[in-house]
RNA sequence: GGGAGCAUAGCUCAGUUGGGAGAGCAUCUGCCUUACAAGCAGAGGGUCAUAGGUUCGAGCCCUAUUGUUCCCACCA
């Protein structure tokens, strides 16, 4: 392949796509369940059909990609499988609003088919919409394997599943109390309430005792609840309420008696010491009542309003029926007190209305015996957390766990596969449809509700795979490798998928969890539709391009700690790779070659073998951090090499050579300088896809693509340990003269001969004479192990001492004698500092014996420097007498 | 109430087996040096929250304190 030109600017925008599509059509994100080489794969946490993907999404997409991208290059037999989630309850309100708004319609105006009809047509839009995000991304994802949580497969997990854990006895049909939402219509899983702080009241109202003259006096929030009570609770050991045990209250408007009952639930000293009990409104009094045997009175209908329980209440809001029972019961003289108190109150984490504790019938998954084994897992070290502090959450949630409410009364969903006969009373759980019951022959209907979201997503890396189907990817790619996602639904998701892979694969679903952050915006804040705070990926990458964005994305960010998102940053990718295009530009223009060849080592100039022992220790570097999920340090490693130490080092010296085409180097340093680019576009590639793959193809290559090619691997014959040295010599000393002539405001368009004096002459010689010339404005260099006098007067030379030689730079004119003695003096000071340190350290029997000798012999390498320094400046202070 | 994170340069953050603290941005100085001004060469700037402890040695490990963020549970 011969090397073509580079547009002379960066512009993202004329090549990305390109380059996405050639991928494609290549078939390079394809791999083959036959292929026997080690696999590793990924399932994407599908995106919810919602809407589109949000800088979240990207950071996530962004961390697979680069997993996925080095694994794939490193030879593994590598799957993304890419989908995303129908996100039953979000989904329906999105749909239901934008119907209500657009035609004035509810979803009972359309009837659940039309309503449906509606909803899919919204999936395909946004379904559309992400992939194409995705794509734009640059994500590597095996769009042939493309799935959908309510896709036919998929659909065939659900039901397998259902029916697997009912026959085992692990789904139930139960009457309980769970947390309902009058405005969505349906119950919530315990994960899907927030809970808010929010001003209240505590009512106290006098409860008055049967045939006597006195009354208990109760503390509540909701009053209105008070339609439903069936006990009041008092604590067995509270001397000041033991009495009470066992006498009948009056209920205050109602009228209806209630008993008093004993209960350890009620904690003494706290408010009055008596409880009202209302099984059918308040999760602890339902485990109450259900010890003490009483009545659940349910006052609500499920829009929250009052029923007939409520009397003359019924048919008001439950905040409206408050209000009035409040004010009757005041003129009534039972209102004791109101207090004003702060409570949380929980609301639905969709729409934000306060959930009413309801009884109702729902399904459950019982939990206990699925989140042993769970547990065990992460334990024993079978599944980990990255960072592992994710692993506590994770085992506080699942040690504590209650059974999992997994029916919603909503129409976007899994319809529950359970089919009531009301001829013989018979409920039938089948994995196909029927119509008919298998017991009596008559009609059945199906249960109209359908599963928490949660539900299908638990299946995610068994029924992407095409389980329940004994499918080759199955075997092949289960379990999975590693799973990238938030912390946020480590709980909703992640715990969810281990118990069920567990349950129904008999193995774990993958092996690694790796954890990140929040993308937050400039001020820290979380990105947000209502603080309007949110930053569009697609904007991003229109202005600055899918690799700056990426960049930006994974750079400095460190496992499960948020990120802030923000203009300087994303410049500053963009403005990185405008620094390797420019390069790869630079390196283009200089080569004639048209394959690269590493020249043999005795060819191989200093600085081809100085980079050479970097570049190593870069491959080295990247790897581990990559290994062990350190993205933003592997990334910071290869950024800093390309920048710092090919840019502005070997380039620079590297146009001696290339630019004089009759040097007998000019190809060494041809084929070295195509080499360190193209290992270190490799190195890059995960992180920043098309910028690489658009280089890597102008210049001389051997694959196809750079997303096939091998990913480096060390080779320890480039360690070169006493070039480096050599090199690192020569490079303190022309940063120790750059930052002399700024010092004193010398242009570098005034150039100065330089005189050094060292004993180092392998180094400083005619051969590196000329870095001096080149990157030190030097307008010729003369070396000798010391200058006399006649040569150089320490009155008209600015002296500069490094630890590996003493420079000279004669510029009489503008030579201040006592400036520069001072200098030199401040310098002396400093480097004896050094020494009395470094001394003191080496001195300390405890170092010396304990510490590990590559420290030990560490400190001495730096003493024996300092004291070559000092020598210099002694030498030079003497000089100037 | 239980648990976790964070506190490092003016700002945003890295710092992974404990061996004299780094980056980006910002600031200051000087440069159009034929890849790049989205750039180059320099400079300044930090009691690594506080107080103890372990260690020859602590930003890193332990204890306590302060501030801050989050998660879980939820008290009528």
């Amino acid at each position: 392949m011969i090397a073509k030109e580079l547009p002379k600017t960066y512009a993202p925008k004329e090549f990305e796509d390109r380059i996405y599509s050639d991928w494609c059509e290549k078939g390079y994100f394809t791999p083959d369940a036959k292929d026997t080489r080690p696999t590793f794969s990924v399932v994407i946490p599908p995106p919810n059909v919602t809407g589109q993907l949000h800088m979240g999404h990207a950071l996530d997409e962004t961390l697979q990609d680069i997993l996925v991208r080095y694994k794939r290059m490193q030879g593994f037999n590598t799957l993304w499988v890419p989908g995303t989630d129908h996100a039953g309850i979000a989904t329906q309100i999105k749909v239901e609003e934008r119907l209500r708004v657009d035609e004035g319609l509810s979803r009972y105006d359309l009837g659940r088919e039309k309503f449906l009809e509606r909803v899919w047509g919204w999936k395909d839009t946004y379904e559309a919409r992400i992939i194409g995000q995705l794509k734009k991304l640059g994500a590597s994802c095996d769009w042939s394997r493309q799935r959908f949580t309510m896709d036919e497969g998929c659909s065939k997990a659900v039901r397998e599943v259902f029916v697997n854990l009912y026959n085992k006895g692990l789904i139930y049909r139960g009457h309980r109390i769970i947390n309902w939402c009058p405005r969505c219509l349906t119950a919530l899983s315990d994960a899907e309430v927030e809970y808010k702080d929010q001003p209240g009241f505590f009512w106290h109202i006098k409860y008055p005792i049967k045939r006597e003259d006195s009354y208990v006096e109760v503390a509540t929030t909701r009053p209105e609840t008070m339609f439903g009570d069936t006990a009041v609770a008092v604590n067995p050991e509270d001397e000041n309420t033991k009495h009470l045990i066992g006498k009948t209250l009056i209920l205050p408007i109602v009228g209806r008696e209630i008993p008093v009952i004993a209960d350890d639930y009620v904690e003494i000293g706290f408010g009055t010491g008596c409880v009202k009990i209302t099984p059918a409104h308040d999760p602890n009094d339902f485990l109450v009542g259900q010890r003490h045997n009483l009545e659940q009175i349910k006052v609500m209908n499920d829009d929250a309003t009052m029923n007939s329980y409520a009397g003359k209440y019924e048919g008001m809001d439950r905040y409206e029926c408050r209000k009035a029972l409040v004010a009757d019961l005041e003129a009534e003289g039972f209102l004791v007190k109101t207090e004003p108190h702060d409570h949380n109150v929980g609301v639905c984490y969709r729409c934000s209305t306060t959930v009413e504790p309801l009884t109702s019938d729902q399904w459950f998954v019982k939990m206990k015996p699925l989140a042993e084994p769970a547990i065990e897992a992460v334990e024993n070290g079978s599944i980990s957390f990255i960072p592992e502090r994710f692993s506590k959450n994770y085992f506080n949630w699942m040690n504590n766990i209650l059974d999992w409410c997994i029916s919603r009364q909503l129409w976007w969903g899994h319809r529950i596969p359970a089919f009531y006969c009301d001829a013989c009373g018979e409920m039938t759980v089948s994995k196909e449809d029927i119509s008919v019951c298998p017991k009596c022959g008559a009609p059945v209907r199906q249960d109209s509700d359908v599963l928490d979201t949660w539900f299908s997503s638990a299946l995610w890396p068994f029924s992407t795979l095409g389980w329940p189907e004994k499918t080759e990817d199955l075997k092949k790619y289960y379990p999975t490798s590693v799973l990238v996602t938030g912390y946020d639904i480590i709980t909703f998701w992640v715990s969810r998928m281990i118990f069920s892979g567990l349950e129904h694969m008999g193995e774990k679903p993958f092996s690694t969890v790796f954890i990140h952050g929040l993308v937050r915006d400039a001020k820290g804040r979380k990105m947000s539709k209502s603080l309007g705070n949110g930053i569009d990926p697609l904007e991003i990458i229109d202005k600055y391009g899918a690799d700056a964005l990426r960049f930006a994305l994974a750079t400095g960010n460190s496992p499960g700690n948020d990120m802030r998102f923000s203009d300087e940053k994303i410049e500053a990718a963009r403005n990185f790779a405008n620094k390797l295009w420019n390069a790869s530009r630079f390196v283009l223009m200089n080569i004639t070659i048209d394959k690269v060849e590493l020249p043999k080592e005795e060819d191989l100039a200093l600085e081809d073998k100085w980079i050479l022992g970097k570049l190593n220790d870069l491959v080295k570097e990247a790897t581990k951090a990559l290994d062990s999920f350190e993205v933003g340090v592997a990334l910071s490693s290869i950024y800093d090499f390309i920048w710092d130490i090919f840019c502005d080092w070997y380039i620079e010296i590297c146009k001696i050579r290339l630019s004089d085409k009759e040097n007998g180097n000019n190809l060494v340093a041809q084929n070295v300088i195509t080499y360190v680019l193209t290992v270190a576009l490799k190195l890059l590639h995960p992180f920043m896809p098309f910028i690489t793959e658009e280089i890597y193809q102008s210049l001389p290559h051997a694959d196809e693509s750079i997303m096939i090619s091998d990913y480096p691997v060390p080779n320890d014959s480039f360690d070169f340990a006493s070039e480096r040295e050599k090199m690192e010599r020569l490079i303190s000393a022309i940063r120790a003269i750059r930052a002399r002539r700024n010092e004193m405001n010398i242009v570098p368009s005034r150039k100065a001969k330089v005189f050094i004096a060292t004993k180092y002459s392998d180094t400083f010689n005619a051969e590196s004479a000329v870095f001096f010339t080149r990157l030190a404005s030097a307008s010729e260099v003369e070396i000798a192990e010391s200058f006399d006098s006649s040569v150089i007067s320490a009155d008209d030379a600015v002296q500069i001492v490094t630890d590996s030689a003493s420079i000279f730079l004669p510029l009489s004119d503008i030579i201040d004698v006592e400036k520069e003695k001072e200098k030199l003096n401040g310098e002396l000071k400093k480097v004896e500092g050094e020494i009395a340190r470094l001394e003191g350290k080496l001195s300390n029997e405890g170092f010396v014996a304990k510490a590990p000798a590559a420290v030990v012999e560490g400190e001495k390498e730096k003493l024996a420097k300092y004291k070559e320094k000092l020598e210099g400046i002694k030498t030079a202070l003497a000089k100037m007498g």
